[in-house]
DNA sequence: CAATTTCTTTGACTTAACGCAAATAATCGA
DNA sequence: TCGATTATTTGCGTTAAGTCAAAGAAATTG
């Protein structure tokens, strides 16, 4: 339960309780335990809770009414988030939530949360601030979609990948389907434009593996300037 | 004054307050009146301050290195808002804010609210509240950008259009380019879609007013459900 | 390790949406 | 009321992106 504790204190929200509203606050939590695939919730259910990832990861996705889908967020351990019935009774899910990895969390119902934030006002001045940091990455992704092509959106995903990995090829974690709904596009054009960039000397491609050479051009892709 | 104290208690986060806070909140205001057209934060601007509209209207827009430009949110009379600057130090506006018509704000900037938030949980709590309607918001526009075809989108547009004016024909109050900015597309784009409404019978047009014939159809064609 | 399943890759074709340009209509300002 | 400006409308060509289909490579599993 050490490490729990210690999770919780890096959490801004949670770290912003006073000591006794903390422990009731872990009091009350329901823990609950998923395997990767699971569907938490779906999109466009009412889902009155806020969670707490104790171990795992949790992507939050969109699907159209055809097959497509678009992963918007991916939730790790430390993060908390919430159905919008956790704030509003009527409002439903705006994403899914799928198990990326086996997961176990922490769940609260709204009535056993709702007293602890109006009363204490500075976790729920941080649960105001972590949601303009969401509305943030809304807004980003947003731009993104709207207004930057395929190849910058993958670009910028080539990017990210790459920024954790240290130097040299790297093993492709992602499938290209899975690529594709973290871009908003399909297997196909991910893997047109991976060989484009490749042909213009910015990556090095296998089937297996990649490798940034290039990543000045890379960024210069991202930021769209085409030149 | 005693309008304003009206439109303060409408607002659900500063009607949370405290007689005597509200007070000092409306004390510390600084009042800016904005004529139309005027651009109060840019895009990109560290703009640390948060705002109440006493009178008026206020497009939030996003734009893309070309002209484009997609009109995200209005705020109205009684709305509140802010930029993210006022949460995080260093977060730039992630929309620019233009004045629709001349209008009338209250503006606070971070140092003289934050006290107040974090003493007062119920406000913050409603402040936390809001966000979450915003984020609704956000995700369903980036569901609609995303997803939804041109057509469906503008349907959506007349909808909404149409809900607040009474039967029958409707001047048109926008022009096409602000109707394509509202739904991320082209003058020429929303002309052709109107056009071929009125082919289909859904609507009727001339080049200063429409009229809804066949809402039922409008609704499908804003559904999606391209039967 | 053989067989099946899952991924990747590529070519050929389709489509939604956009940009440009020109013609026409409405509106505004003096 | 006339001219200038601002909006609307349409044809035509272009393009980014997507679908479908099929072949070949890895990975997984019994």
């Amino acid at each position: 339960m050490k490490e729990l504790a210690l999770l919780f204190d890096q959490n801004p929200v949670f770290s912003a309780l006073s000591d006794d509203k903390k422990d009731l606050v872990i009091k009350e939590a329901i823990s609950k335990r998923f395997s990767k695939g699971e569907l938490i919730a779906m999109d466009g259910d009412i889902w009155p809770y806020m969670f707490f990832i104790t171990k795992g990861r949790i992507n939050a996705l969109k699907s159209s009414s055809e097959g497509r889908s678009l992963v918007v967020t991916t939730f790790n351990q430390g993060d908390i988030f919430w159905g919008l019935a956790f704030f509003y009774e009527t409002m439903p899910m705006p994403v899914s939530l799928e198990v990326a990895e086996n997961t176990s969390i922490m769940l609260w119902s709204t009535g056993s949360l709702i007293p602890i934030f109006k009363s204490e006002g500075a976790a729920a001045w941080e649960l105001s601030r972590l949601m303009v940091y969401k509305m943030m990455r809304a807004s980003e992704i947003l731009e993104e979609m709207t207004f930057q092509p395929v190849a910058g959106r993958l670009a910028k995903l080539l990017i990210e990948t790459v920024r954790d990995q240290e130097h040299g090829p790297v093993t492709r974690s992602l499938t290209l389907d899975e690529m594709a709904a973290r871009i908003g596009s399909t297997r196909e054009m991910v893997c047109r434009f991976l060989h484009r960039f490749a042909d213009d000397g910015i990556i090095d491609i296998t089937r297996t593996e990649f490798r940034v050479m290039d990543s000045r051009r890379l960024a210069k892709v991202a930021a769209n300037s085409k030149g």
